[in-house]
DNA sequence: CTGACCTCTTGTGTATACATAAGAAGCCAG
DNA sequence: CTGGCTTCTTATGTATACACAAGAGGTCAG
């Protein structure tokens, strides 16, 4: 549903209407509304009194203030798996670590994406704080019209693995604030987001925006 | 609703009846059932597919894993706090400590527990990041069954009010990593909050939690 | 020709009725 | 007496019908 709807192409301010949904779905209009609401509170729609529902718009300000709050919580994540990461954790991700160099060498933006989602999920796991995970899930949720991963550009690939080995090695030696600063610096990427950002909102159809 | 739930006195564990709540507020069962989406949404209660919403009740991990967070995210926004005020927003803040004394002298928890209110507020605000402050709202609405002010305790107001004087000297001189270990140890307050969720998780009916 | 008012259409908000599955209670067999 | 099965109740999930408000379009007056 949240993928069909986002999978597809709607664009930020297109109304969804309640009959056209479930039609679309042949259900009734009933549950067509809940779904709605649901992604009225997953902040992915926004919702006017008997004005229905319209794709929410992020503003600039926005955009950045939950980039910036990405970073925290992605940091914080990384700083706990430093302190909590146990022994039989570590090997799965310096493997997975260094499996994803194939990809890299490759320019297999689609592996790498896909192991870099894995990289995250599992020091998120290692923090021990599954309401600081959901939290990150929901921000990048939220953000997922801007965040179509700029790792679809090879050149930030080699860049991404480079970051992910601070992280990797910070957390190795369990240095909580090495891995909080190699882990902002990953998601900031320099800084480079903000520019991504900014022109992602500029943008007719936004489509890049951050990368990690 | 949110409040009439839960000034009300409901149990964690207790099932939400969509017919009960329907006739209590003399509206038909459509409304009522989207009232009780949001409280799910808002993770005030849980609902189970085919057995109704039960009011949310929070394993001890969950309860530490929200005030672990819940102390990140507010002392981000008071290290924001310390790099972005601006002047004109900075004496209200001191006006506000200052004032907030005497409710300390006069053990006067109600006026106290207003203005610690207001003053998390001003930094909030302060921070210039809508989206990080709404989680902290977010997230104190999630506690707030389990966070009935322990700052009716009047032992504890003068604790609190010294605590602010920290923060509110480090956002005065700018010294966002003063101000970002002030407002956490505030928040976690040497750690004795810990003691108290587990104890408000044991009572029959959970009531202190956290000061601040 | 322009602007305001009226009407009509469209879609949201709400109520009610029906389908269905989970749980409880009672019954029967071992 | 106990355990399992059947039946029944109850509440959720879904569909449909109605009420009402907002916006669009047309018409009439100036």
């Amino acid at each position: 549903m949240e993928s069909e709807i986002h999978a597809g192409q709607l664009r930020p301010g297109d109304r969804i209407d309640e009959a056209s949904l479930a039609a679309r779905f042949d259900i009734s209009r009933t549950p067509a509304r809940e779904a709605i609401m649901q992604l009225a509170a997953a902040g992915l729609v926004e919702m006017r009194p008997r004005q229905g529902a319209v794709v929410a718009a992020l503003g600039a300000e926005e955009a950045v203030a939950m980039m910036e709050t990405l970073a925290l919580l992605e940091a914080e994540a990384a700083g706990l798996a430093a302190e909590r990461m146990t022994g039989p954790e570590l090997p799965p991700l310096i493997a997975l670590h260094d499996d994803s160099h194939a990809a890299v060498t490759g320019r297999d933006s689609a592996a790498y994406i896909a192991m870099n989602t894995r990289f995250h999920e599992l020091i998120h796991a290692g923090a021990r704080n599954d309401y600081l995970a959901r939290m990150i899930r929901d921000t990048r949720t939220r953000m997922a019209f801007y965040h179509a991963s700029s790792l679809t550009q090879t050149a930030r690939l080699d860049r991404s693995w480079q970051e992910h080995g601070r992280v990797v090695e910070a957390i190795r030696t369990g240095d909580a604030d090495a891995a909080r600063d190699a882990m902002r610096d990953h998601i900031l990427s320099g800084g480079r987001v903000y520019a991504d950002l900014v022109a992602a909102l500029k943008a007719p159809r936004p489509i890049a925006a951050s990368d990690e």
